[in-house]
DNA sequence: AAGATTGTTGCTTA
DNA sequence: TTAAGCAACAATCT
């Protein structure tokens, strides 16, 4: 689930928190989620602390202040990383059941989920965990970093999204407009939930080939897809989930989505037209084929 | 109870 | 060279 929106609110919420915080210590429950040696994952982050997190595409980047190196994240599927403090809970965290979120708002962390546990110096913890094991953690080096960055595309919250390049982007494919959205390499961020939603916002259908598309379309399409990010940002990214419990943070955006998640068969709330469900590039898409064109 | 689920990689085939 | 299509990764939920 997270996607671009989800992993700035992350990034965001803990740069608040953990900043030049010393980390007295690194538990790694699970190696198959470090993708290094467990012991050198150990000794490098003892005693070592963060000075920046930045993000490519869906990966969050932990710059470390002692030698050249990065703390990768990714969160895949299933993937949260939550602070905690003594009293306090903080975290930025996505779960498909808001079940161990609430477990973390109860103070259960860690729980059967948590694979790696940072101990900061202030008593503060910071929890991966993870229901799927798709996720990782990773230590690179500088080197390493520029050439993880160098796969992936333009960012539509950054400067680099312009017109010009998101034409460029699309340049020399002639495959379904949804494939490319989704696609890291030319634009980095959008996973499924956001590739339908722009599409329906701009009234594309999302297996329109590329090369079909209008100028006007794609200025739509440009236009829309950081307006929608913004606004998920905004309001802290998608949380699937029925009950709200008030304490823990939880995204609100699924309170405005317009096309991800409904049913097939029910009705469009532009048009008259019926919600349809397909794959595209493997996963399933939502639109309307009345108003999409 | 089979089939679905947010992401990515790497293999096989065209 | 390119891309399309899948299985795999793993654990859950419907």
């Amino acid at each position: 689930m997270p996607e671009l929106p989800e992993v700035e609110t992350i990034k965001q919420d803990l740069e608040k928190k953990i900043l030049h915080k010393k980390i007295e210590q690194t538990k790694v429950r699970d190696v198959k989620i470090v993708k290094n040696n467990k012991n050198f994952f150990q000794k490098e982050i003892k005693n070592n602390f963060f000075t920046e997190i930045d993000r490519v595409g869906k990966i969050l980047i932990f710059k470390l202040g002692k030698r050249d190196q990065s703390m990768l994240v990714h969160l895949k599927m299933t993937g949260q990383l939550i602070f905690e403090c003594k009293n306090n809970f903080i975290a930025g965290g996505h779960s498909l059941d808001n079940s161990s979120f609430s477990a973390g708002v109860g103070g259960d962390l860690p729980n059967k989920y948590t694979r790696v546990i940072f101990y900061f110096s202030t008593q503060a913890r910071l929890f991966f965990n993870d229901l799927r094991r798709f996720g990782y953690v990773k230590l690179v080096s500088n080197q390493e970093l520029e050439e993880i960055k160098k796969d992936f595309g333009i960012d539509p919250m950054k400067s680099d999204f312009t017109f010009k390049n998101f034409v460029q982007a699309l340049k020399g494919t002639r495959v379904e407009i949804k494939k490319v959205l989704m696609d890291q390499k030319r634009i980095a961020g959008i996973g499924n939930i956001y590739a339908d939603e722009s599409l329906f916002l701009s009234a594309i259908a999302p297996y329109k080939k590329t090369d079909k598309l209008k100028k006007r379309e794609l200025e739509e399409l440009y236009q829309n897809i950081p307006k929608i990010l913004k606004k998920a940002i905004k309001y802290r990214g998608t949380t699937f989930s029925n009950y709200t419990d008030g304490e823990g943070k939880k995204g609100n955006f699924s309170n405005f989505l317009k096309i991800y998640g409904r049913k097939q068969g029910e009705k469009c709330n532009r048009c008259a037209g019926t919600i349809k469900k397909t794959k595209i590039g493997g996963r399933t898409t939502t639109y309307c084929d009345k108003c999409q064109k």
